[in-house]
DNA sequence: CCGATATAAATGCAGTTGCATCTATATAGA
DNA sequence: TCTATATAGATGCAACTGCATTTATATCGG
């Protein structure tokens, strides 16, 4: 009975679809607009200073991200050659790295939260109250997949 | 004051990125292990269904889909190739053109539908009732962009 | 009617993504 | 221990995207 989906689904799948990707593309403009990277950028340097000095490997970064392996390996490629992230070779796993963010990198991560932010709040937060903030978020947690309890 | 965005905008934010992209994703997948087109495919196919036999112009479908205009030409050249589309001089603006569905198309649409479909209805319609998919609708409709009245 | 500007659509080129594969190391099992 | 398999990460190549520009036609102002 998951066969035909509802009128109900489908408006709410388009509506989704289609406004993720309006959002979406008015924050990389911001962004672009004032010369900075791509939110993928921010995303990968905003796990990394979660992580603290420590570190992420590549594939925790894969997991938390949800980049392809391929593009997060290109990706720390460009950060590192643009000095925001730093490799280290890991003792107990010759296969592996760490990856590290430099002082310039958080730097540019402040930099891009500066215009991200505001995206954000203007976006999101400036057109709904925070109790539908709240409904909207606990609605969208329960299509996460695999599906988490709230 | 929309300057920095509230932990409840940025959560819903977080969500709303992190749960399209990953539907998509699945969606996508679906697809392509039916060996069909990507979605984007559909999209076309879709409002060229709808339009009927008198088509559509490239900048209506740029309209209706968001994609971009370089984006809809090189789309609906591959779509013509595969015999999908059919694109008509237009008498009354000859820098235009209508473009067509065809019976192909049409059968390819509705394979894809079989497919996409299905993924819609297990996303979406099997884990909230049509009560809550309506709340996200409305929800989702008040930040599209330009924001238009519900 | 004519030149300037605007709109429709296509395209060359550079950068990015996706796929498949490859290299290197680690782990498991005989 | 030695081989087989699994995991971490990088990469060659083809397809796709984004940007800027180009071509062609339409419209507007004088």
């Amino acid at each position: 009975m998951t066969e035909n989906p509802s009128p109900a689904a489908i408006k709410a799948w388009a509506r989704l679809m289609r406004v993720s990707r309006q959002l979406l593309e008015r924050a990389e403009d911001a962004l672009k607009d004032a010369g900075l990277p791509p939110l993928a950028w921010y995303d990968v340097l905003h796990e990394l200073a979660e992580a603290g000095e420590g570190g992420l490997r590549p594939f925790q970064l894969i997991e938390r991200t949800l980049f392809a392996q391929y593009n997060v390996s290109r990706l720390l490629a460009r950060l590192e050659a643009d000095g925001l992230v730093e490799k280290l070779r890991v003792a107990d796993d010759g296969r592996g790295q760490t990856v590290r963010i430099t002082g310039k990198g958080r730097e540019m991560r402040r930099r891009m939260w500066a215009v991200y932010g505001r995206s954000i709040a203007e976006l999101v937060g400036a057109r709904l109250s925070n109790n539908d903030l709240e409904t909207l978020s606990a609605l969208l947690g329960r299509l996460r997949h695999p599906a988490m309890p709230e």
